[in-house]
DNA sequence: ACCATACTACGAAAAAAGTCGTAGTTTTCT
DNA sequence: AGAAAACTACGACTTTTTTCGTAGTATGGT
């Protein structure tokens, strides 16, 4: 079973995916209210911005009430994936572990992530 | 001391770093045949992306030689943690376990690379 | 009913990124 | 020397992404 793929979210885009990943279903208002707290922008911005991303179907629309809702129509972990991968190509040059290890060490991770993270190399290393 | 930022490298752009990176010096020749064993792309486009470069001073630039040679005037680690960080916050919201989970679960990672990861681990957690 | 406010639709401008053609020089080859 | 090949400079065109103004319609308050 193929999976369609889906276009590339662009960086406006992701910001609104964003959103809608960690807030769930969500007006234009409402979003734009978040978009507004970080940055200058104006509400016909993200209004078109979320219409086209409804047109390329990264976004589904209710549209029965006047003020339309809108939901995320990817996956957050699909997206993540995909986009990690063109990160990883782009920017790392392809090597997961040189990632990983800039990711961790300049991060601040709490010791509950470290521990999740040990589970997984545990695993990957058992698993072959 | 504060370092002078350096603005962010297009996609395009990080092509040549990376070939740059890899190989050091080199003249646009030798980083456009490189390109063009990846992907169709014209030799003055290859040409005109690295003079920007050098203008922005993302390249340096010695042109004593009739080929210019250049070399990257950014530090490969430098540029890529700019460009986690802000993956990092657009795609990942922040998390960077979320990330490093889904980076080595999904590439293949070799046994001495999860010992290195895990020898940072332990470091981590021993620091504190 | 009337006016202010809130929405959507839509086109188009502005900005950013990528691409390449042409012209003019220097170098190399025969 | 003369022709072919290799380079750089530079402008301009194309595509993609982002931004917003204007117009029109519905809603809510008084």
């Amino acid at each position: 079973m193929m999976k369609r793929p889906f276009s590339k979210p662009t960086e406006a885009e992701l910001e609104i995916l964003q959103i809608l990943w960690q807030y769930g279903p969500a007006t234009v208002r409402q979003v734009h209210d978040r978009l507004a707290d970080s940055r200058e922008i104006g509400y016909t911005t993200t209004l078109k911005n979320m219409q086209n991303m409804a047109q390329k179907e990264l976004l589904h629309r209710d549209d029965t009430q006047r003020s339309h809702v809108y939901t995320a129509a990817i996956r957050q972990e699909d997206t993540q994936r995909m986009l990690l991968d063109r990160f990883l190509a782009t920017a790392f040059g392809g090597s997961a572990s040189r990632l990983v290890m800039q990711a961790l060490g300049h991060q601040k991770t709490t010791p509950e992530e470290l521990e999740q993270i040990k589970d997984l190399i545990r695993h990957l290393e058992n698993q072959k």
